[in-house]
RNA sequence: GCCCGGGUGGCGGAAUGGUAGACGCAGCGGACUUAAAAUCCGUUGGCCGCGAGGCCAUGCGGGUUCGAGUCCCGCCCCGGGUACCA
């Protein structure tokens, strides 16, 4: 060993007797406890590592080591995530195969990896464009396809006009191309989706069975947005304007709304069929097994009516309605009035409707231009265009004016026959519910703005709260509830923001009033579903997962198309279907895959030997994110994705680490996809991710300066992004520094190599552990990781120091010596520090971790001072030793090895088994405890930590300074929280 | 706007409701050295005081408590996510 800490000296040589010893292959013993440690999938960009990435590796390798120590059998593999946009990208721009340039790209990472001694198996590893790993990537798209939950439909997709190509979101900026500045259109063509939104109740409810941050499973609930309500139909009508006059006449004199049906709330149909029933018997004595039947068609018949989107048609909400507007003159008889559905959350305020909304694109505006005069289709068409038009850029900003057109037509309100004017806009969107709305204009905000805009009416319906009116009442008025409330009706308008709460009743709302929002969302849902013109409904945001990419790069779908447009999947033995090898993948046409226009591939024959195309849509990247953490645990098995006995006994991965960008997409594909494997029996956990954690991002100081007259920002940005030479050169004062995320294209990258060459890969790891906690962000400082190497530089030395002194039987003599004072420090010490260290590592502390190694060294040095080395403390010295290298081992593994080696140890120190403490000898004996008065700090005094609550008292009182604060007054109180402090409470 | 995080010394950060500032960085003083680097020792939240000591301090304002960085209510600021989801 050399006399100083020098890491040059010995850590390339640990890494390859690591190598050598294959000491990272996946163990699978018998009898030992499994644990699987996982990091988030890379995607292996040529700019390689950063340190910034290995702020990912470096705390999951700390885990995994300790975990392995500990005698688990540890699972620690690492891929990549080959497929995709970027790589395809670049290998165009360079006129290389992608293939091949992720091979290298790949070799990069891994030689980085090892670089810094993370202890990966790369016997296990793979890339997703691995032949071997698509197959079965492939055969998951056909299980799902087999299960129904892959199917293939129109969608939209962004199209660059000038490229004549299909753009990913990413490659769109502020609404145009990145490349070609073309406005991007929308075009739709057939693309393939999986049915995630099946799975979207069990997404949520199992979120509570996984220890995952708790932000990430909030973010995942509401992209999954899950909201009950009533969906129920409406009708509609053409009515020209003195139609609707002599309607609203005749409505004023008769003024009867429909009472709440009385039945049983029941389908019509079943009514019926219940009725001839009975008939057909005595009427007391219908079977039982007839009563069942009955509640079972019931149950029956009402799950389709949900399944199908539709309420189910019938019943006579309108009829009465339908009679006064053909009075009017508004119908002829025989007339029909088409329908369209409304879903709401909020169908307590069903009464304040005062006008409905459709999006531009829902289907019943055609039919509405069918019914409407001249002058009104000509307006709805233009608004129509003016929508399908709208930039995505202009569809961002942020405080959008409400756009929209009256389409002429009414609605029929049902629970009170009000006509309903029916307007179009694009504040309602056409894919989330059923693409129309009923506005309630006093209960909800953005129904009010429009409301505001187009002059139509208000009609509060939900009782306001007194502290609600309050905010309205001029200062210096009194303030009286009936007249405030008053004026609030008449002049709702006034009353902005509206009153959304649910905690209030309903008024103004015929046969809810007073009801609460539960009771008038249960009456009104009831009566509707009596009335057979609505049902209760769960409605999600979530949307099914698009997986079609027009791409060359991706893994493909394995479906064939024959002449006659049917479809069937590629067989089994057929996989997998491989992506041809061609120098040229141009884009095709109309918006296809580049695949289109390679004919050798595309054109092949089915099952049949009938002649049939390929699909040419490849999957994105997120299929094969979603399932590789199973491939690793089988990853050589040609027969299958996995062995279900290997998943079964390595899955769930114990801890996934990653960054919290993926906080949606890859963590709830993933999760979907478990689940689908569940359910056909090949894994047996529903979730894939037991512990998951999110590092913080590693920021560098990057220059930017002022703009410039005339130039303009990028979004986010504070200024121009400028290189560190300009920097240099340019005045101190228009040079602005600011921590932004290590980049290429931001220039401020240091590199694993850089890092290591000048301080060695522990000090690296040590600094990323140290910095800050696991999940902030950090603030790079290369100088930070001089504190790093001074740290291990001390272990070295105080282990260097003491060689001599170290007895390696120490653990076998330990027991039976006969401690002092300083023996019985040290011993706590160490004790403490395996503590810690093992809680720490466990809670995902490193920087805690680290410090309690800290803490650790100074004290055996304090201590080694003050002390003369025999005996008893010689023992306890190298026990703190030995314990002190190995629980360095996880955070700085060659250093560990290194001095492990130096101490005699056999092998590696990954070998050794981990610590283990007394939690006697980690006690202290002796405490300081705080005197207080009043909560305020006047003293402390050292005392024996099992002194007991009076003699805390006691000596509490006998302080002087105690004292000093205490005299003249009466002691009220004595608070004594043993080991800790007294509080004397005066007054 | 909404939903998540987060505001503690010059800096990164510690702190199961119980002595705020562990550990480290930087600074200051000292030792070693011809000198420097490295290393080691000491010191370092602010204010008042010669001192003993006292007062003030965890974004701001309230509250609960014997006791609040920590819990509750109301704000402010920063970072991230999201975008009219009826």
């Amino acid at each position: 060993m050399a006399d100083r800490y020098e890491p040059a000296s010995f850590e390339a040589k640990w890494r390859q007797r690591w190598s050598e010893a294959d000491l990272f292959k996946t163990r699978e013993e018998a009898d030992r406890p499994k644990f699987y440690g996982l990091d988030f999938f890379p995607y292996p960009s040529g700019a390689g590592l950063s340190v910034g990435h290995c702020r990912n590796y470096v705390p999951t390798d700390v885990i995994c080591r300790m975990k392995y120590m500990q005698g688990h059998n540890v699972l620690h593999p690492m891929g990549f995530d080959a497929f995709g946009l970027p790589a395809e990208n670049e290998a165009i721009k360079r006129k290389r195969h992608p293939r091949e340039m992720t091979a290298e790209y790949t070799a990069t990472y891994r030689r980085q990896m090892d670089l810094i001694g993370i202890s990966y198996d790369w016997s296990r590893s793979f890339a997703s464009c691995d032949p071997d790993f698509m197959k079965w990537t492939e055969w998951i798209f056909e299980l799902l396809y087999k299960r129904g939950l892959a199917y293939r439909r129109l969608a939209s997709v962004n199209w660059d006009p000038i490229d004549k190509t299909v753009l990913a979101d990413e490659e769109i900026i502020g609404g145009r191309a990145e490349r070609s500045g073309a406005v991007v259109e929308k075009k739709f063509i057939p693309q393939w989706f999986f049915r995630i939104t099946e799975y979207a109740q069990r997404l949520i409810d199992d979120l509570d069975t996984i220890a995952w941050p708790e932000g990430i499973k909030t973010q995942q609930r509401n992209w999954i947005g899950r909201s009950e309500g009533v969906q129920f139909t409406m009708r509609a009508v053409y009515m020209d304007e003195a139609q609707v006059r002599a309607l609203k006449a005749a409505a004023s004199t008769s003024s009867s709304a429909p009472a709440p049906s009385s039945d049983s709330g029941r389908l019509p149909e079943l009514e019926e069929l219940e009725r001839e029933v009975r008939a057909s018997h005595a009427a007391a004595d219908v079977p039982a097994s007839v009563s069942q039947k009955i509640a079972q068609l019931e149950g029956n018949l009402a799950k389709a009516a949900e399944k199908v989107n539709v309420t189910v048609p019938g019943g006579d909400a309108f009829e009465s309605a339908r009679a006064k507007i053909m009075m009017a003159g508004g119908l002829r008889p025989a007339e029909r009035m088409p329908s369209f559905d409304v879903f709401t959350t909020r169908v307590d305020t069903v009464f304040g409707m005062t006008f409905c909304v459709l999006a531009p694109e829902h289907p019943l505006v055609e039919t509405l231009l069918s019914m409407v005069p001249e002058d009104k289709k000509k307006a709805i068409r233009e608004y129509q265009v003016q929508a399908k038009t709208l930039s995505a850029a202009d569809r961002l900003v942020v405080t959008r004016e409400k756009t929209g057109v009256f389409s002429g037509a009414y609605a029929i309100n049902p629970v009170n026959e009000d006509l309903i004017p029916i307007w179009i806009a694009d504040y309602v969107l056409t894919d989330y519910g059923t693409g129309a709305i009923m506005a309630v204009p006093a209960h909800d905000e953005r129904d009010f703005e429009f409301a505001v805009k187009f002059g139509l009416e208000v009609k509060p319906v939900i009782k306001p709260t007194e502290e609600y009116l309050r905010k309205f009442t001029p200062p210096g008025e009194e303030f009286d509830y009936e007249r405030e409330l008053a004026r609030y009706v008449a002049y709702p308008k006034q009353y902005d923001p509206v009153f959304v709460s649910k905690d209030s009743v309903c008024f103004n709302s015929g046969w809810i009033n007073g009801l609460t929002f539960p009771e008038a969302t249960k009456k009104v849902g009831e009566w509707m579903e009596g009335q057979g013109i609505g049902a209760r409904k769960i409605q999600y945001k979530l949307r099914d997962w698009l997986i079609s990419r027009q791409r060359y790069w991706g893994c493909p779908i394995p479906v064939l198309h024959r002449e006659d447009g049917s479809m069937e999947l590629v067989p089994e033995d057929k996989l997998p279907v491989l992506l041809p090898d061609v120098d040229n993948y141009e884009p095709g046409e109309d918006g296809q895959s580049p695949l289109a226009g390679i004919d050798f591939w595309v054109n092949t024959t089915d099952s049949q030997g009938r002649p049939a195309k390929r699909e040419t849509d490849t999957m994105g990247g997120f299929a094969d994110s979603s399932w590789y953490f199973l491939r690793f645990c089988d990853p050589h098995n040609q027969k299958q994705g996995w062995d279900p006995a290997k998943a079964a006994y390595w899955m769930p991965v114990d801890c996934y680490v990653g960054g919290a960008e993926h906080a949606v997409m890859h963590l709830l594909y993933a999760r979907f996809w478990t689940k689908v494997l569940h359910d056909e029996g090949l894994v047996t956990v529903k979730e894939p991710f037991q512990r998951l954690e999110n590092q913080g991002q590693v920021l560098a100081l990057t220059p930017y300066r002022k703009p410039r007259e005339g130039e303009k920002l990028d979004m986010g940005e504070e200024g121009i992004l400028i290189s560190f030479d300009e920097a240099k050169q340019l005045p101190e004062d228009q040079v602005l520094w600011r921590w932004a995320r290590m980049s290429k294209s931001k220039g401020n990258v240091v590199t694993p190599e850089e890092a290591v060459e000048e301080y060695g890969a522990d000090a690296l790891r040590i600094y990323l552990l140290f910095v800050a906690p696991f999940n902030a962000d950090v603030q790079w400082d290369n100088h930070g990781m001089e504190g790093g190497a001074r740290f291990l530089s001390r272990v070295y030395k105080v282990v260097e120091d003491n060689r001599s002194a170290f007895d390696p039987a120490w653990a076998s003599k330990i027991g039976t010596m006969e401690p002092d004072e300083a023996t019985r420090k040290l011993r706590r010490a160490t004790h403490q520090a395996i503590r810690n260290s093992t809680e720490h590592i466990d809670r995902f502390a490193f920087n805690t971790y680290i410090s309690g190694l800290m803490i650790f060294v100074n004290t055996i040095n304090d201590l080694v001072k003050s002390t003369q080395v025999i005996d008893a403390f010689r023992l306890a010295l190298s026990e703190a030793l030995s314990s002190l290298v190995l629980l360095l081992g996880p955070a700085a593994p060659h250093s560990s090895d290194e001095l492990w080696s130096s101490l005699g140890g056999e092998g590696f120190s990954l070998h050794a088994p981990w610590p283990s403490f007394d939690a006697a000898l980690a006690v202290e004996d002796t405490v300081t405890i705080a005197f207080q008065v009043n909560g305020k700090l006047r003293d402390t005094l050292d005392m024996p930590a099992a002194s007991s609550k009076e003699d805390m008292e006691q000596a509490a009182l006998a302080s002087a300074k105690v004292q000093a604060f205490v005299s003249g007054q009466t002691v009220k109180k004595v608070i004594v929280v043993p080991g800790r402090l007294v509080n004397v409470v005066v007054g």
